[in-house]
RNA sequence: GGGCUCUUAGCUCAGUUGGUUAGAGCGCCACGUUUACACCGUGGAUGUCGGGGGUUCGAAUCCCUCAGGGCCCACCA
């Protein structure tokens, strides 16, 4: 391993990819090269600062190829305004707590949380790795699942996550992002447990946290609530199952009896009502009347409801607590009774709300139901509506979609209980107003991005949820008096102060109490639940810039220079940030959102685990070469899905190619015979005003070829310099990539011969361009630019100077003699093609039509050319007129 | 049902405020072993710019409309 001070400053022989992610890795880190340099930020102020809000990935989850797709652009940012002279904030966090940790935890260890049993030293989980040998799959099953005390398993979470995070950080590193690794955080870290716990009490304090006793979209797998935002539609069969119930009134056209259509029959238990909309004349007759409930005799209102749609099933609906979210709205306008049957664990409480309603044979039916799942509810009241003649038909098959959580395989069910929440917009019409207009000031890119946000906020159904009944997370920081009966007072929660943070309060005792008196009359009890991973998530650039703990820092660098992500997470992520930074700092988080596309494979289908067509980061580093990895990144503009197969990934092998051809390149330029050494302006700290090594460069380079390509040079400079500004990498990259293969295809060979002698100004003007192209390439091949830079300077291309046009400013603009003579060259190449002859065939005599500037590149065209006699005759267009070829073979 | 987005060469994509004959890379074909590069070089062929209509001297570009793909949201009796 070279000097970190000096490192491999010799040109190799054969110059290669292989080894360059180690070697630089090690040395970047030694050498702090993207250490924020928090002193020199200070002294240029806050405007200096770029600074990134990073997405934590998800610890327990594994990387796929979206995440180094969307990684690599958040690089790529870093990178440019490193070079362009800002001090880079860049660090990095992992999402560790959470459901999909203990879900992990659970397969990996074979255990599952117990929290009502004692805490055991040492513990020896009775697997490690799960079942499958690659410890990522559904391995233990839940009933072979051993259970262990809370405490224990949030130590197996901790060790695990801890372990995860490390291969993260490897596959990071590989990848060559410019983190800034001592500000690495963890979202189950204590200082972000004290950030977090924090924000939650000045909401609670502003009245923006709040607790209700409401029906609540819950879980059953994981027993736990979730928010809006953690929703998927999922397609499920289902049935229609037509009801008949009892009508004293009448029923419809004098029948006795009204029909209704319901997908959840096991739910009839429940039913408070039914409803029609207002202006259905079937049912006028009916409303204000009541109709008995089939097989539990209750008797139960007709009402009418907007909301109840004419053309749906019979027109008339089962308002059940609660079958779906129509019905809690039903509930909560028309102002009906609870009486929910489904318990926390998805099956039939022991005892019915409205059990004392029921008939007699009622009361049998609900027994027999009781405990059941909702799916042998189902059957079993179905069988039960046939037997009673109640139901009409057979029940009719559909597929509909459901409400599931996102990573659960049951469809929610809907409790009703005691949950915390944050106020997010959907019932504060001012703070929604706040919240577009924080988006409108925020500079999304590309900008249409910011109308899935303003979906989102103008979506919002209810406030956000934020309670989990979980074990792995952040603990609501709150205990509850209990009176003198041992109820809890909910009402007046009890809080710690900021500077005794972070709390659990189902370890801690409340303040002012003792820990005897938990659980005691006249006692305490603590909350025990967690708070939603993204309460603790939407503070990242409060946790990473060390918000109330280290005010200097987080004035430096918040709001953000960039926040970078998936545009998946717009409605979660980003929409939660704002929100807290308006809630908390009455400002928006950042100045910029970068969202980047996803994956698609080759049928245009999101690449996801469950489609099985992921493939491993590691790997496809490990084939492709990182520079190559990234180039395929940095091709694809914002907010631009990429397409990627990967059973055929010749995309990554173009990138490969320019990676090598700038080291070949590189060293062939730098072999050419040295005549004065141009040092160039390399450090970030040096004016830009201030070049002496660089004075010179316009009496040196008097070719006018040479000085034409410089121009040519000058003007990519300018184009990528404004395409980064604007977090248009792939226009960046684009403009450089066309410039630099002309140069090498072009440029490179028509100067060549005359390089080889020692030319001044031909071997100036291909060093100061290597030198200025490797500047350009570095934010996208960083390993290949800094071995190349690493030839001929002592520091590193990633805190050398981006290039500037001044740099060049000598050259004046472009006038053409670059490009007449590249279609010169290619004029006499198609020549010597056509007539089956090796390029390097010598001519005896040719001539040239064009303009006249062809003129001034003529005695390089003659030595690429091997011509021995060139003229030239005036033409608008460049072709070749005339070319007698030497048939004499070569020696 | 609403919103956003896309449709250009076999494939992946550029194409700026409307302006000559619409571009690149890959792939394909031919040629070439040249003292940077065989992980190579040189050259070549390849298009009804999704369909239709309109505005204009002029449309891949602006407007309308239709079709198709993708994503997000809503609906869930």
């Amino acid at each position: 391993m070279p000097d970190a001070q000096h490192p491999g400053s010799s040109i190799p022989e054969k110059p290669a990819l292989e080894g360059l992610e180690a070697k630089w890795a090690e040395i970047w880190e030694q050498r702090g090269t993207h250490r924020f340099d928090r002193a020199a930020a200070l002294a240029a102020g806050e405007d200096a600062v770029f600074s990134i809000d990073t997405p934590p990935p998800t610890a327990s989850g594994s990387l796929h190829i979206g995440h180094v797709f969307s990684y690599t652009h958040m690089d790529l940012a870093a990178r440019f305004n490193r070079m362009s002279g800002k001090q880079i904030f860049y660090p990095m966090g992992w999402d560790d707590n959470g459901l999909p940790t203990e879900r992990r935890v659970q397969n990996y260890f074979g255990v599952r949380c117990d929290p009502t049993l004692p805490y055991i030293e040492d513990y020896k989980p009775p697997l490690e790795g799960g079942a499958n040998s690659d410890g990522s799959g559904a391995s233990s099953k839940a009933a072979d699942q051993v259970p262990v005390s809370r405490r224990n398993f949030i130590e197996l979470c901790e060790r695990l996550t801890v372990e995860d995070e490390k291969q993260f950080e490897a596959l990071w590193r590989d990848l060559g992002l410019s983190v800034d690794w001592s500000l690495s955080y963890r979202t189950i870290g204590h200082e972000a447990q004290i950030a977090a716990q924090r924000a939650f009490l000045r909401n609670l304090a502003r009245g923006e946290a709040y607790q209700a006793d409401a029906p609540t979209l819950w879980d059953v797998t994981f027993r736990t609530a979730v928010a809006q935002a953690e929703l998927e539609d999922k397609d499920q069969p289902g049935a229609y199952h037509r009801v008949s119930f009892a009508s004293a009134a009448g029923g419809v056209d004098g029948s006795g009896a009204v029909e209704i259509e319901t997908t959840r029959p096991e739910l009839l238990a429940a039913c408070v009502a039914l409803v029609a909309h207002p202006d259905d004349e079937r049912y006028q007759a009916l409303f204000g009347t009541t109709v008995t409930t089939p097989l539990f005799g209750v008797e139960v209102p007709v009402l009418a409801h907007h909301l109840a749609q004419k053309d749906k099933g019979s027109g008339i609906a089962m308002i059940c607590t609660f079958g779906d979210v129509t019905d809690v709205v039903w509930w909560r306008e028309l102002d009906l009774p609870t009486r929910a049957i489904i318990g926390k664990d998805g099956r039939l409480l022991a005892e019915a709300p409205a059990a004392e309603l029921f008939s007699d044979a009622g009361r049998a039916i609900y027994a027999e139901l009781a405990g059941k799942t909702v799916f042998s509810a189902k059957a079993r009241t179905v069988e039960l509506l046939r037997e009673t003649g109640a139901l009409i038909g057979e029940p009719k098959p559909i597929t509909h979609p459901v409400k599931f959580f996102e990573k659960g395989d049951k469809p929610l069910e809907i409790v009703a209980t005691r949950q915390w929440y944050i106020s997010n917009g959907a019932r504060d019409e001012a703070l929604r107003d706040r919240l577009i207009e924080a988006g409108r000031s925020i500079d999304f890119h590309p900008d249409f991005m910011r109308v899935r946000y303003e979906n989102w906020v103008g979506g919002l159904t209810g406030d956000w949820l934020v309670s989990r009944q979980r074990f792995f997370g952040v603990p609501i920081p709150v205990w509850y008096p209990l009176d003198a009966y041992g109820e809890p007072l909910h009402h007046e929660p009890i809080v710690p102060g900021e500077t005794n943070l972070p709390v659990d309060p189902s370890s801690d005792p409340a303040p002012g109490y003792t820990e005897d008196q938990r659980n005691q009359p006249n006692g305490f009890v603590g909350e025990h639940d967690i708070m939603d991973t993204w309460a603790t998530s939407s503070l990242t650039p409060q946790i990473a810039g060390g918000w109330g703990v280290d005010d200097e820092l987080f004035h430096l660098v918040f709001p953000y220079s960039l926040r970078s992500q998936g545009q998946d997470i717009i409605r979660t992520w980003l929409f939660s940030t704002v929100l807290r930074a308006e809630l908390e700092h009455g400002r928006v988080p950042w100045h910029n959102a970068g969202i980047s596309g996803f994956i698609v494979d080759p049928d245009r289908k999101k690449m996801s685990k469950s489609k099985g067509n992921v493939v491993t980061p590691a790997a496809m580093l490990e084939e492709h070469g990182s520079d190559a990895v990234r180039y395929w990144a940095a091709s694809s503009r914002l907010g631009t899905d990429a397409s990627f197969d990967p059973q055929n990934p010749k995309q990554m092998k173009i990138g490969r190619r320019l990676a090598i051809k700038v080291l070949n390149a590189a060293k062939f330029v730098l072999s050419m015979p040295s005549v004065e050494p141009v040092e160039t302006r390399s450090s970030v700290e040096t004016p830009p005003s201030v070049e002496p090594a660089e004075t010179h460069l316009d009496t040196v380079i008097t070719n006018p070829l040479d000085i034409d390509m410089l121009a040519e040079l000058s003007r990519v400079v300018a184009q990528a310099t404004t395409a980064y500004r604007d977090y248009d990498h792939a226009r960046a990259l684009e403009v450089t990539e066309q410039f630099f293969w002309t140069f090498c295809d072009d440029y490179l060979e028509l100067v060549k011969e005359r390089a080889y002698t020692g030319d001044a100004s031909s071997v100036t003007a291909l060093r100061k361009a290597i030198d200025v192209l490797v500047r350009l390439l570095a934010p996208v091949i960083p390993f290949a630019s800094d071995e190349v830079w690493s030839w001929t300077h002592s520091d590193s291309v990633h805190t050398a100077a981006w290039p500037v046009v001044d740099e060049l400013a000598f050259a004046g603009g472009p006038r053409g003699v670059l490009p007449a003579a590249s279609a010169a060259l290619i004029g006499i190449r198609r020549a010597k093609t056509d007539a089956k002859a090796s390029q390097k065939t010598g001519v005896l005599s040719a001539t040239l039509a064009g303009p006249a500037i062809v003129a001034e590149a003529l005695e390089d065209l003659k030595a690429v050319g091997r011509i021995a006699e060139l003229s030239l005759i005036a033409a608008d267009e460049v072709t070749v007129t005339d070319i007698v070829l030497d048939e004499t073979p070569v020696a």
